[in-house]
DNA sequence: CCGATATGTTTGGTATATAAAACGAAGGTT
DNA sequence: AACCTTCGTTTTATATACCAAACATATCGG
């Protein structure tokens, strides 16, 4: 129960999971209908997998299907859908927003954890983003900071790109520790 | 090959060897040596389980053992124990820090993701937590600013962008409600 | 030397998540 | 009717990652 590292596997819901159910409200939404084989071309795996995969998202009563196999999400599963899209909004627009990182980069890294958060820390981001992109003096002046602040940094001299995470880590442990000795 | 959502099969290290790997360099810290029953002793599983993906860690080059088979890193182990140190350490300090979350729950979420986060994130996660915690007066009054904003949010002067993040937090709310009935 | 304990591996089983290939059903074309 | 395509499922196989249990080995105490 104390197992943090396993809290992993006991995920709500996996990332395949996550991007099935995804898949059909994109689908829903692009084209009005989404099939099994629709979810299969988007995620551009066979037919086969997804009909597996969806199966027991039926059995677990997040996806469900009519009278002529056509897909569509239980009440769970748009509360999972809207859940995970969610997310992976907010950790995009912090990537892109805040770390100014590059769309692809940004893209990459928010489908990987977007349906690991906890529901707290999305709140919290959801939070900070609003405050940092806020059009108040102080947020202001903190961006306009932060923009200056990109590349002043003499770790780009360092040896090997792995070697540079340890610094930036250690950096920033030194930087904390200096911050509660003063406050 | 553009399948982005395929990118988390596809990452370098698995949640699981990720953990192998860290928790051999805590054992080797801590008590001197590690072997094959105190990984698994630590990481709460079977000796069977850890000797099975050990033994895959050890095909793959990252992990060694001497004549009386006691575990050690090979050089790109240790590299990559390092580099998910490094964001777990950069992910647990943007949570507490940044987001100020309960320490419990950021332990959590950063397990979750720190072997996801590419080396790009990483580093320019590693300067912002540089600039945030810097003692200038502009992320001084940044941060007492987010101290205060903590539950006040004016929903009325958003512009657009903030709008669609102001949208996601109400969904969170929503989806927050629907969890709590269901727990 | 013998038995108990600790350690590591192997085997068989579960669960997820994929591919490949075969199969059945439905629908359209000639 | 005969043929082809699409669609969904099923089967067989792969890989990861775990457990439980059996097995092998090694070491230590009496």
């Amino acid at each position: 129960m104390d197992d943090i590292w396993k809290q992993f596997e006991q995920n709500p819901i996996s990332h395949s999971a996550a991007h099935h159910i995804v898949a059909i409200v994109e689908l829903l939404e692009r084209n009005g209908y989404a099939r099994v084989s629709d979810v299969a071309k988007l995620l551009n795996i066979t037919r086969g997998s997804a009909s597996l995969t969806l199966k027991s998202l039926k059995q677990r009563g997040l996806v469900a299907e009519d009278e002529n196999r056509f897909l569509k999400l239980s009440d769970e599963g748009e509360t999972v859908a809207s859940s995970v899209r969610g997310r992976a909004f907010l950790i995009r627009r912090f990537f892109m927003d805040v770390l100014d990182l590059p769309s692809e980069d940004a893209e990459v890294d928010a489908c990987k954890i977007e349906h690991l958060l906890s529901l707290a820390t999305a709140e919290r981001l959801a939070q900070f983003l609003r405050y940092f992109c806020a059009k108040d003096s102080i947020a202001v002046a903190f961006r306009e900071g932060w923009e200056q602040y990109e590349g002043s940094c003499d770790w780009a001299s360092t040896d090997s790109a792995v070697c540079q995470i340890e610094r930036i880590a250690k950096l920033a442990c030194e930087v904390k520790a200096q911050d509660s000795e003063q406050g």
